[in-house]
This record gives C-alpha cells, structure tokens and sequence, in this order.
DNA sequence: TTTAAGTGTGGACCATACTCCATGGTCAAG
DNA sequence: CTTGACCATGGAGTATGGTCCACACTTAAA
C-alpha cells in the first residue's frame, strides 16, 4: 500500500509516517510508480511494525531505542545464543519496568481508597510501596493533590 | 534554604529549579539576601511540592497539567472527589501500561524459547503474542514513566 | 580587603517527537 | 491533456523539558 493507505490503516500522520522512515523505524519497500522519486510501499509488516512502534512509545521507550530493538531483532538470523542473550536482558529490563509500574498503581490505588473512605488511617506514600518518595498531605487540609 | 541546598534536597539541578519556578511550579519567597536580586528562598513545603512534581511526572503529567492542578488546588481546592477523578484516570492509565507490558515481556520470553528450542516451529511475532493493539485509536498519553 | 563561593537574569542551545509548508514530480479520471 | 489527488524532498517551526553559559552582584571567610 502507499504512504496514506498505510497512514489510515496505522493511524498516523503521513508526516509522521515520513519522520519514522527517515528514523530507520520503518524501511518501506519501493513502488514501481513515482519516476525519480518512487513511491514508498508499505506491507502488513510495517504495519505491525507500527503496532510494535506504538506499544514501545507507551511503554516508555525512545523512538531511539525501539529503533536500537528493531536493528538487533532484524539481525538476529546470525548469533541465536547472542540473541538470546539480547533479549534476556530485554525481558528484565521489562521486567524492571513492570515492578516500577506496579508500585506506582499499589500507590494509587492506596492513595484512592484512602480517600474514598474519608482519609482515616495512616495516608498511603510512596515508601510503603517501594518508591523512596515520601507525599504529604495531612487529614485535615488539601494542601496537596497527590 | 537557599537554591543550592534546594537543589540537594531535591536531586534537581540548579536550572531545574529555577526552570521550575519560571514555570510556576515552584514559588519559593525571597530571602533578606541578595540586594537587588533577592536570593530566592524555599520552604520544607518546597521540597515537598518538588516530590509532588516528580510523582506527578512520574505518573505521565507534564509539567503543564501538574500546574494546572497545583493551580485548582490553591484557587478553588480541590476536592477528595476531583482527586480521587484524576487519580483514577492515572490508574487506568498504569492499568493499560501494564498490560501491554506484559503482552510485551510475553513476545520476548516466546522468542526466547523459540530460539533455545533451535527455533523450530512457527516464529513468535507480536500478534501471536495476544497483543490486539488497537491502531487508530492512538491517544498517545504522555507517557515516561521510567 | 581580597577573594572564592553562591546567586539572579537573560538567552542560547540541546534532544525528542512531531507538524507544517513550499516546491515540484506523478498518476488516473474525464 | 487538463485537473485534481497523491507522492517525495527539504527545511522550518512547535512543544516539552531541560541544560549551559556569560555576566554581574552579594556574601562570607581568610
């Protein structure tokens, strides 16, 4: 498909899609149409790559980095033991990141029900869910949101 | 405290600091130091707001949408019920990334296996891997977790 | 009093992730 | 063969979140 097809079917911005390409994220095949300046075409690859693009943004990583990922995914066929070395260090990074993440909801959700049954008892922080931050608010006043 | 021991007690640089204030983030009082350019001077309440920055970024505020709440809580206050709506977006939020991080950790440790079984069968992608993502949709939320 | 350390201001600069625009080539329908 | 939709390229601009620097003033210690 050409550039607005594959724009419509990922959701994003032609321009976007442009930027992406000129990052190395996607590698779009060659129409045979455009003369001089042929037409990039799109597979359902890059389509999923997009998908894999999106999923990494919302977990926290850098175009930069996804685009790292990606590199070390596509020339995986060499080393599979290195591979696998890769992606182990992937997974824990992940991993990291899911501890992180589950902290911050325990958080959350400690601070909502906290509030919900009227701020009684001890106010939930960070410590207490791993985080070496440490929140005040008092029971009494609003004097801060979070 | 003057900025520099701000700044040590915050882990935020100097610039930060100051970039903070220029935002309105922070609004230390002025010291009896300094002349002409009074010296800026910050509270044990300062630092604390500084933890509420940093939980809000870490929670994917920009520093925008955590002024514009520092600034509902000092105008209007805000209520346990407004706190407890936005708290709650953040945990679905949380939720939603957590989800797609462990479809994510699942895509890995699949391709692990994949390889040290000598990579016989179907090769894992991200599909397979129960990602559904939905494309289109895209709210990109700020994200930056970690 | 000299001087190093600390402070304020203003502005330049950086990285990330887009977004917009001008210009010009290409394609397909009528 | 014209017209309008679509494509490519290059560069500028925007927003966010800082970071760095020069310059001048103030303070505190020696």
């Amino acid at each position: 498909m050409l550039i607005s097809d594959f724009a419509g079917a990922t959701g994003l911005s032609r321009d976007t899609v442009r930027f992406y390409v000129r990052l190395g994220l996607l590698r779009p095949g060659t129409s045979d149409k455009g003369g001089r300046h042929p037409y990039q075409f799109f597979t359902a690859e890059d389509v999923q790559t997009a998908e894999v693009i999106r999923v990494g943004q919302s977990l926290g990583l850098s175009l930069k980095e996804i685009a790292a990922l990606d590199t070390e995914r596509r020339e995986s066929g060499i080393t599979g033991a290195r591979l696998i070395e890769i992606l182990s260090g992937q997974l824990a990074s992940l991993e990291a990141k899911a501890t992180e993440l589950e902290k911050m909801t325990r958080f959350v959700r400690a601070k909502i029900d906290w509030l919900a049954t009227g701020g009684k008892g001890p106010h939930p922080n960070f410590g207490q869910c791993g985080c070496d931050v440490q929140i005040g608010v008092s029971a009494r006043s609003n004097d801060s949101f979070a």
